[in-house]
DNA sequence: CCATCACCTTGACCTGAATCAAGTCTGGTA
DNA sequence: TACCAGACTTGATTCAGGTCAAGGTGATGG
């Protein structure tokens, strides 16, 4: 997700009154969730601004996180009557929210993006794939290390020294939902990594890698 | 997957010719592959007969299929410009190859062809969702039972009676690589099962859900 | 009709990550 | 400056599932 083209790139003459037409903005305070799971599906949704979890929960209330969203990232696709996942805004965010009514007005004044949306849907598809390997196959460590790894590319100038500071806007309980840990082996782990000295812990959301290639190299298991 | 409408059902006044125009006609041998995991993706597919199985792969050779394709299926959307994964025929499957640049073709004489392409997609992608939950925050007994029910609904028809009958064509260690398991964690479960009355195995391939009531809740977590 | 081989099952044991249980750190409040 | 609450870390212990190691089973061929 993130820095790639909004879906209006996809409209040559962008009439951008049109499109206002068919949405309306939402902000979503932090915490606050404006998906729910299993409810009918009305809606697409692009982040504008913050960041957003999505989810899934079993009856006993385990979580699934199964991605994080930010500004440009389109949600709702992994639907077909009704979501199959739900949303939560994480420290607040900006909504675009599309009717599917609306939507289909859009798709059939330019028929692009419609294209633009499958293509979304594939980027997510792949994205999925290598999380499902994530999640079957990879050892706590790989999943930590990889989740760092993917991070690096959200930020905005991929650093071209060396060592990569990083930002983890989400709490360890987020991360640890996200890659199927708990808090405490996400926990000891991170801190497994700075006694490696491949990282270190500025504050709990500030982290700096110090060798992202190896990080990298115990990411794919081949350390 | 399985038992849905094919692409064709999109084309309206399908022009049965054209298609055929753009798309060429494969066989594939038991265990052969025919999508290697990040070559460049030049091709759709459409399996028109037999199985297949889609996963990926860490470099020391742990495995993790993302799926199971039949009859309807379509391959190659989890794509950008290398595929995401590999595909291999279990047991004997036929397909149907779209070059790219065909579809394209397609997908411009019969617009509803996109949408429905993008309908795939997030099908799909509604299914990747529940098997990240699957993967991240299930327990071993609760994978096996979420995979025979899952198994059910690829049935032609969904027995009405109260037990089942089960196909299972693909070897445990498949099973295993789908649900991030081991074989033996696969059969000890199965034969757990057997034990509890909840299901018979016939024969390796063929087992026969005896409580599918209480399976599916266990497949949720809430024996 | 037996041998073989591939696949599956079962058992014994081990280990990585979960669970349970203290601490510690941080930032907000008074 | 001290207090508090929530989030994080760390340690001790447990346990689900993995690993290692025999057996079983059933389809194929000699």
């Amino acid at each position: 997700m993130g820095r790639r083209l909004s879906i209006c790139n996809s409209i040559d003459d962008c009439d951008l009154a049109i499109l206002a037409n068919e949405s309306s903005r939402m902000t979503v305070a932090d915490g606050r969730s404006f998906i729910e799971e299993g409810e009918p599906a009305n809606d697409f949704f692009v982040v504008t601004g913050g960041r957003v979890k999505l989810f899934t929960l079993l009856p006993d209330g385990r979580r699934q996180i199964t991605g994080f969203a930010e500004g440009g990232d389109f949600l709702g696709l992994a639907a077909s009557t009704s979501y199959a996942f739900g949303a939560e805004a994480l420290g607040g965010a900006t909504l675009c929210r599309f009717p599917h009514a609306g939507m289909q007005r859009l798709t059939e004044r330019f028929p692009s993006l419609e294209h633009r949306l499958r293509e979304e849907a594939s980027r997510e598809l792949a994205l999925m794939q290598a999380r499902m390997t994530l999640l079957g196959r990879k050892t706590a460590r790989e999943r930590v290390a990889t989740f760092l790894i993917e991070r690096c590319s959200h930020l905005d100038r991929p650093d071209p020294s060396h060592t990569i500071e990083l930002d983890l806007p989400m709490p360890r309980t987020d991360i640890a939902d996200y890659l199927g840990l708990t808090i405490e082996t996400v926990s000891r782990i991170l801190s497994a990594f700075k006694k490696e000295k491949l990282i270190n812990i500025r504050s709990i959301t500030h982290i700096k890698l110090l060798d992202p290639e190896r990080i990298s190299m115990i990411a794919e298991g081949m350390e």
